[in-house]
DNA sequence: ATAAGTTGTTTCAAATAAGAAACGACGTTT
DNA sequence: AAACGTCGTTTCTTATTTGAAACAACTTAT
């Protein structure tokens, strides 16, 4: 991914470039922000900044109240046909609703973006009370047990790539420490071809999750449920993740993958 | 809001301006593009697409598939953070969620970009079974009760700048075929305080919508009901008006709306 | 098989956008 | 009250980006 992109450095539209990093400083923190704020966040003069702003509120990317300015509409209609167009949310959506019927809990899948998770669908059953998370929320892929599932794919070497630092950021003591270590436990769970958690991102959430490949084999999601208990009982736990299971490969096979026969 | 532009247009950037147009090229229906047909819907040379992309691709905003280009994940970003700085989903979510519950059905946030209307928040009770519509869906305005209330607050000069073409598309027998009978329609809905329709977009579907208002009293949403069924009974009908009327008061009271006295 | 048409990429001169400087308005500080 | 700083906007020249032209690889048509 950063490799394909070398050299196409020497093409880029500042213009876009510059506009697209603007309209990325806004976020739940930020969601309003003036000019000479984000003349300063950049390092670019007035000017330009000024000119961004225009485009942006001209295209609705950007609305002014006073002078501040906040997202615009515009933004939604680029994520929402994003996922549209996205076969494995169409393919998705009812096999999460036929686990989440079956097992009682809520069921996500999830991609990767280099090191963030990002939620594309999410069911919850009712009576369930609604977790914060989201239809894109994002969330650090080596501190959670989706996260792992989608690094799976990758070797040591190019986990080190994706993760320079020595010591990775933790979020619970779960958190694994090094690189080394989160690939210990990545392939782990590749070898059992699931994973599972009592409260390893947040303390009182377990996680079931399971890969979900493509026609070319590589991962492309994690399938997971999400119980809200820091333990599970044994005589649950084994149908739940036999179910999860079942249903990462039933959606694998939806996406053209034809499970390996060779052992 | 377009008089508002008026003057920034010559200040546009055209890098920024066309990358987006770009972005905005794919859709549901056009999923993957490749730069030529890019360039002959966007009417530009080969070259300035060819480096619009190579921008886009670098930041994750597309990738690319053999010579095809698709949205890439960056665009979640922007749509998502968007909504949870929306103080109106925010607040808007519990109030739905209450609603739903106290009626049993499926409830609805959505505000009006130009003539679409667009799904903010919605609430789904279990054992109903989920229709299409999802957050980011957009309908159009003019043929939805959700879009009439919406329009409520345009005169009829306003409604005409935003229509101007004579006959407006058709969607259902029910559908205005003027900007006039549109606004009747608008109008009666605004002196009842409430719409009501009984298949009006899709004809198995009936839905009974009120206006949510800010501080400076104009309306900013359009809160909903919608019952799958062709017709509701008159009995079922009363109550389920007053609930959804209260529910979009309570929600337009904690966007800071003090509602007229003066009558 | 050959020619004509596509397409991805590169180069380079000419048109254009970017940013420094400046203006006017407003707010703050001394 | 005066001086200073900040901000939104405008102007203008320089530096940059743009798009025509060209190249190479490839596909399609003859």
């Amino acid at each position: 991914m950063s490799e394909k992109s070398e050299g196409l450095e020497r093409y880029v539209v500042p213009g876009l470039e510059r506009g697209l990093k603007l309209l990325l400083e806004f976020n739940r923190h930020n969601a309003a922000l003036t000019a000479p704020e984000l003349a300063k966040r950049m390092e670019l003069p007035r000017t330009t900044v000024f000119r961004l702003l225009a485009t942006l509120e001209i295209m609705g990317f950007v609305t002014r109240h006073g002078n501040e300015y906040k997202l615009g509409m515009s933004v939604l209609r680029l994520g929402f046909e994003y996922l549209a167009s996205l076969e494995l949310t169409e393919l998705g959506q009812p096999v999460l609703n036929r686990l989440s019927q079956e097992i009682g809990y809520s069921c996500n899948l999830v991609v990767r973006d280099e090191r963030s998770i990002v939620y594309v669908a999410k069911v919850t059953p009712p009576g369930i009370l609604a977790s914060t998370v989201t239809v894109g929320t994002r969330l650090p892929a080596h501190a959670t047990v989706l996260g792992r599932i989608l690094l799976e794919d990758l070797s040591l070497s190019e986990l080190r790539e994706l993760y320079p630092e020595n010591q990775l950021e933790g979020y619970s003591s779960n958190t694994p420490q090094t690189v080394e270590s989160l690939h210990d436990m990545v392939q782990q769970d590749l070898k059992r071809g699931y994973a599972l958690s009592e409260g390893f991102y947040e303390s009182s959430i377990s996680t079931i999750a399971a890969p979900v490949r493509d026609g070319t084999g590589k991962i492309v999601a994690a399938l997971g449920a999400t119980i809200p208990s820091s333990h599970i009982d044994d005589e649950q736990l084994s149908p739940m993740v036999s179910k999860v299971r079942t249903s990462a490969e039933e959606l694998s096979r939806l996406l053209g993958y034809t499970r390996a026969r060779g052992y």
